[in-house]
DNA sequence: CAAATTTACTTAACAATGTAAATATTCCAA
DNA sequence: TTGGAATATTTACATTGTTAAGTAAATTTG
């Protein structure tokens, strides 16, 4: 039917409507001003009129965190260039910083509220968006421990270890506290990479005992 | 003046009904059922009674946040007898990720918020509890390196970074992502500490180059 | 001891929030 | 054209933090 096809692309439309308007409110002005009436105010619909198209405004946070990880996806793109594991890996968490800190209230959502993660029990399904990053992770952290750039060992746990370290950084940058350890507030993310850097060349292989000398 | 001075210590009995009210809300029922009406409740006041002794909720949740420094430095208490730096450098780790798992809220105050740093910023002042912290993190940090347990660096950097991968863990933790990918909910905690294993290891000193067996 | 004044507290009220129920409008098929 | 479904709005409610106005209690003053 090709009323029906038409309405369900309006539909969608709307939809788009709504997330780009909560978008440009989060974006421009932080998490606690995206309020249901400003959105609507934005599509110029009436407040309730959203709930038509959303459950309620967590589903509406829920839709950013996805389109987040996809914003965050494109910007590893240039990733597969890299043949080095170890550089990728570098670079890899090097993208983490960089999206983290421009796109600090989408890190926040995917990555700091509880909000998201709540809608994922509720619906008893999993955190596909974060299995799939965690995954691409875990490749070139299994392939540079094939090919002995770090340590063998648990890539799982690896992996989750390095997320821990960039995740840490990112968030205690975005919730202003990392600035109180460094004198000016422009130099955090620099800081963050020289952390970066401390942590990868230290997790670099080190030669087996017996090949040192007595 | 007797009278005033008595006055005085009404006033901060009050004030630690409050504190100790919101305390029980926000650790039973999680931050965002700590409402005025609530502690007014429970305290026995009427709602705006308490705005004579705290200016508004934010002040509230930073004496929490100061009550939540305290706690965890108390967890702190034995470290001194750890004489191996590396070691007590070790055991620090492990007691920041016991105090967040146990004290979810709190860290949640303490480490994620915005609200509090937001009240710092706004009174100009420094992040006492903060720096009070890190620095002696910075402490242990720094006899690792003299005694030559760790590599030899920028021991201001190293502290941010353990920190960084400390609290990694944790929020990841306390946010419900960890749990995502450890097969049990249980395991997380375990996944934590042999994360933290993991990095200690890493970063224990490696002989210099030049000791090295071509 | 009584009156005046300061302090402590409460009641009433406001504006903003998310959201549900009831109502109105628009659109399409019969 | 009309009846019914889809879509939208209006109204309404319960909560929230917080302010302003009014009341009761305590303290100081005459």
């Amino acid at each position: 039917m090709g009323i029906q096809e038409r309405k369900e692309k309006q539909k969608l439309e709307i939809r788009k409507l709504i997330l780009d308007a909560s978008m440009q409110l989060f974006v421009e002005e932080g998490f606690s001003n995206v309020t249901i009436r400003r959105i609507a105010e934005i599509i110029e619909y009436s407040p309730t009129t959203i709930y038509l198209y959303f459950k309620d405004k967590d589903e509406i946070f829920y839709a950013l965190h996805d389109i987040g990880f996809q914003k965050m996806q494109e910007l590893n793109k240039d990733l597969v260039t890299i043949n080095n594991p170890l550089l990728r890996l570098h670079k890899m968490g090097e993208n983490y910083l960089e999206f983290g800190m421009s796109n600090p209230e989408f890190y926040n959502l995917m990555f700091v509220q509880e909000e998201p993660m709540k809608k994922i029990t509720e619906l008893g399904c999993d955190w596909n968006e974060g299995d799939a990053a965690i995954s691409r992770l875990k490749e070139t952290v299994t392939e540079c421990m094939e090919k002995g750039y770090i340590g063998k060992g648990d890539a799982h746990l690896v992996s989750l270890s390095m997320w821990s370290f960039v995740h840490g950084l990112v968030s205690l940058a975005i919730s202003e506290r990392m600035e109180k350890f460094v004198p000016q507030k422009e130099m955090v993310m620099s800081v963050m990479k020289q952390s970066l850097n401390w942590l990868i060349n230290n997790i670099e292989a080190r030669p087996a005992v017996q090949d040192i000398k007595k």
